[in-house]
This record gives structure tokens, sequence and C-alpha cells, in this order.
DNA sequence: GTCTATAAGTAGATAGAC
DNA sequence: GTCTATCTACTTATAGAC
């Protein structure tokens, strides 16, 4: 592995599970064991670092986004698709934990991140529409851009809502739940076959977390 | 008006307005007129600052949330409570902006910070549970949790997840909308009145904006 | 590519005079 | 209470040897 590559996987590593506002330059290069130096020859300090981590996270979700035109036409294609996006946010957790200083500190990054989320939305309309005509979702037109909202703000702040309600988060069982909470959003407008999904996925849900 | 008191205003003023993490202790005692020294007698720095402005906001919010007890019996009271906890958030909307980092940061401030989240959940349930007995909503007891999580996440979020939509925020339409969001969650559980509460509320929203 | 050494800049904090 | 002056600690960034 190329001492390119190590600096990034190890800092994302550090970044997610530490924080990235604590860790500084010289404490990446410890963790590899290199000369911060060095690493600076690689990178021009943390700042390239993030941008060049964001730059993955951003092709790898867009993807994603891409995979879900026409593939999503049921409950069950929606739940996994919804737990892909929640997997790969998850890899790059760090700027989710800190999305309003990024934003601030990187104006760059956060014009592309805005793009992204744009695209995200899109995805979510689009997934909505699917079933829609398919006939498992009724919703009133009015109600479809806020159904829409709701479930952006559950994919982008799972993790910080979490790290509110418990000290310590536990991943897996996380991204279970969340995705069950974004098919509570949805099962009100499900009618009288709500009712059946909803048993479905708790009875779901209990096992996966078992 | 104390220097002290005055320190605690401009920090909350300078925090709100331009982000916690680039204010220095020294860039506050500029923007006051006083020294740095001057500063840090009255505060042992930005830490000790940035608490007292926490004890400010818990106190102001536990207040309104007491009075959620029993005063919240219709849709209408309903989106004034709403209006008014956003409005209290609004007031110190840079810890909600810096959320994750902060409670890194301080533990013990984190802590705090979940007892008065589970406060706000309690009294969100309670008034879901008030407007179920007043029969204006009726919803499935194993969707009631994952609702009152939802209008948790909005109340909390809704301030990052507008900068990730647009570049510039605006106050007080922002605030109005975020209570019409709250309120779109709600409304499912309405039945026949959903439709007609949902036409009202458009109607009221679109005036306000105006 | 990688190291050591060091410069340059910044934030936090205190001592002592007024 | 308030100021000036200063000190320490830390982070970033670069120069030059290997």
């Amino acid at each position: 592995m190329k001492t390119r590559d190590r600096i990034l996987h190890v800092s994302l590593l550090l970044f997610n599970e530490e924080g990235e506002a604590p860790q500084t330059a010289v404490d990446i290069s410890n963790a590899l064991g290199i000369s911060p130096g060095n690493l600076y020859y690689h990178f021009k300090g943390k700042d390239a670092i993030i941008r060049a981590l964001f730059e993955s996270f951003e092709e790898e979700m867009r993807l994603i986004l891409r995979g879900s035109s026409g593939g999503v036409a049921s409950i069950e294609d929606n739940w996994v698709y919804i737990y892909i996006i929640l997997e790969e946010i998850y890899d790059f957790r760090f700027f989710y934990r800190n999305l309003g200083v990024l934003l601030d500190r990187y104006p760059d990054l956060a014009v592309r991140f805005r793009a992204l989320v744009a695209e995200q939305r899109g995805a979510i309309l689009r997934v909505l529409s699917d079933l829609a005509k398919a006939g498992i979702i009724t919703i009133d037109p009015r109600l479809r851009e806020a159904l829409t909202d709701q479930i952006m703000m559950t994919l982008t702040f799972w993790l910080v809502a979490d790290s509110l309600n418990r000290k310590e988060h536990e991943g897996a069982a996380l991204i279970h739940r969340t995705v069950f909470q974004v098919m509570c959003l949805i099962v009100p407008y499900m009618g009288e076959a709500g009712f059946d999904a909803l048993t479905h996925m708790i009875d779901h849900y209990e096992r996966s977390v078992q």
C-alpha cells in the first residue's frame, strides 16, 4: 500500500474514531509511524487530506444514488436501498458529526456537499414516486416534499441524533434502527397495508438486533 | 451593564453570527473593546463563557418545557408551542450548529444536554398524548415513539439542515417553515381532519412568509 | 520518498502596574 | 476592575540532508 493511500486510510480511521478536530498533522504522522515532513510531502496538511477523503465519499455516494433509477419497486427494495446509503455515510461518519463546522471552514466543499445533498433528495423523490406508481403508497402531493425533507433529515443527522440519546454508539444496530425509523415515516402513507408492513418490519427489526 | 454580562452578550452574538470555532478569547475582548487580561479576569477563557451561556439556555428551555403541561390542547396551541421552542433554540443557535464537536469537547455539558433533550422528548410525548386524548390525532402506539423521535430530530437539526439546502439563512421565515414541517409530521395522524388542517396551515404559512 | 531540525504563527494564560 | 507585557504551549509549514 502506497504511503499516500495509507495516510488517507489512517486519517479516516482517526477522524471517525476520535473526531476530526483534535487530530493534528503530527498526530496523523505519528499514527502512521512516519515523520510530519513526509506527511507534508504527500499532502499540504490536514485540509488536503479532508478534501481527498471527501472526493472518495462523493464518488461512492454518487454511484449508489445512480443505482436507484428503477431499481426500487417494493418496500423491501426500499429497505435495502436506505441501508446501503446509511452504510456509506457510516464509513465517512466524521463528516456528518461536524457538518456545520466543516461547511463553514471549507466553502468549496460546502458547495459540492450541497450538490450531493440535492442529488440524494432527487433520489428519494424518485423512489417515493416509484412506490406511488406501484400503488404501494398514496401521498397528498402537498406532503410529498415534507416527507422527502424528513427522510433527508434522518439520513443526514441520525449519527449525531443518536449521540444525543446515548453515550456509546454501536454501528450495526444503529443502522438498523435508522432504517426502521425511515420506514416508520413511510408507513402512514401505506393505508391498510401499513399495519401489516409495520408488524412485519418490527419482527424483522427485533430479529436483527437480537 | 456589567462587564461580565457584556462579555456573555457579545460572545453569544459573535458565536451565533460567525461561528464558535473561529472566535478566540482575544477576538471576543477586541469586539468588546476590553483587554484580553480583563476578559480572563471575568472568565477563565472561552470554555467558561460557553458553559455560562449553556446555563442560560438550559434554564430558559426548561421554563418553556414546564409550560407544556396541560397547556397544549389544540393544533393551534401546538403550533405556537413549537414556535416558542424554535425561537429559543434560534437565540442560542451556535450550540446547534456544532453539536457533535461541542459534546465531544465538553463531556460535562454533553451530560446536561442529553438530560435536556430527554426533557424535550418527554414534553413532546406529553403533547402528543394530550392531542390523542382530545381526539385530535389517532396514532398506532408502535409509531408514537418513531414520531416523537422524528419531531425531536427536526427541532434539533432544522438549522444545520437548512444550511445544507441554501447558502444564506433568514431567521423568521425559516422558523415558520420548520413549524410547518413539524405539523406535516402530525397531519397523517389526523385522519379526515388532516386534509382541512393542512389546507388551513398552508394558507397560514403562505401568508406568514409574505 | 523519507528523515531531522527548525522557523513562523497562533491561542491560551498569567503577573504585575495602575 | 482594567490594562500592558510577556510567557508557554502547540500547530503548521518548510529547508536541507540522506
